[in-house]
DNA sequence: ACCTGAACACCGTTCAAGT
DNA sequence: ACCTGAACACCGTTCAAGT
């Protein structure tokens, strides 16, 4: 990869990108079975054939997706809540608040979903997860020291925290058993 | 090949049984998507052609899949408890710690993720999933309100008791950041 | 009642051939 | 460098035919 020059990385990263960008929204429609090489090749109007020349096999490309989700999943941690908004407190209350409904949250929780069930059997995708499992928990158990928690504390605060992000991503609820935004005082956010 | 001259609902209900049993295995290997009729023949010792008298295609099957997780769900809950143990931070104390990491538990964690995911895309997993989560939901807020908390604040609990049973079976940690059995304190179960 | 075996359509993979 | 088009194998579905 460091061989190549600046403007060769660009002219066919775009449309590896392509495949790899069909693939994430076919994940998040089906899961990973569901990232299916003659589906993608019609919505990117080229045969079948033409994977392989951007992949050596479905694999490759499921080994790809993989690190573009570490990368973007990294990238959001602590990136997603502005900055400027250095007190702790504040950090994880705007964490909890986010949107999760708007179509963008939904793919992004959708993607998480499959690639948690894919990780149950295939490793790859396991490290992937617990890598990223790993920097988020750092991150908010960081956090909560910062709001002056000992390191065990902090850590199963963060924990807590975490599942509470989860869940609400993943659990299926109505009106009645939703209780929506009104965690923080529970997660010892005052 | 057992005898099936006792009772006549058994007759075809053992075969049926059994095509739904190796389904629930392909489902937790490999997603919904890996619920194929060709190799759950293949297991069986059967042809495909043979599985079209016991379902009118692959719906029929998931629905069945659908209906059976929905009984298993619902009969577990409360019920994983012993009966003779009463008092409610007992019962969710002991949920807390039942084991996670035996194979039964495993296959249980990976059917449930697969379903959840596939809740995304498909209409009856969803309803289920969410009829489930209501059920568990409504048990946990009914122990906490045992325990004298008010319902709002009974129904916040759950939620993250709930939250926390989800988490401790889907985040993906090592041994530094799992706090393990260590979660009754922060839920109000002293 | 329950299953086989052949038929057809769909998709993963390879590869020679095109531009 | 990037893609086509044909080929083959695998699996969902149907159905006439077997027991």
């Amino acid at each position: 990869m460091a061989s190549r020059s600046a403007a060769q990385t660009s002219s066919t990263s775009l449309d590896t990108d392509a495949w790899i960008d069909a693939a994430f929204n076919a994940l998040a429609e089906g899961g990973i079975d569901a990232v299916r090489i003659d589906p993608l090749a019609k919505k990117l109007g080229v045969t079948r054939g033409s994977f392989y020349w951007h992949f050596t096999d479905r694999a490759a490309l499921h080994q790809a997706m993989l690190k573009e989700w570490r990368k973007r999943a990294s990238y959001q941690v602590g990136s997603r809540i502005d900055n400027r908004t250095p007190a702790p407190d504040e950090r994880l209350k705007q964490n909890l608040a986010l949107p999760n409904s708007t179509p963008r949250a939904k793919r992004a929780a959708a993607i998480e979903l499959a690639i948690r069930l894919w990780a149950q059997r295939d490793t790859q995708a396991a490290r992937a997860v617990k890598h990223i499992d790993r920097v988020r928990l750092g991150y908010y158990a960081k956090l909560y020291g910062e709001m002056g928690l000992a390191p065990a504390a902090a850590r199963k605060s963060a924990f807590l925290f975490y599942a509470s992000l989860l869940a609400r991503a993943y659990i299926v609820t109505d009106g009645e058993t939703d209780v929506g935004d009104d965690l923080a005082g529970m997660l010892s956010l005052y």
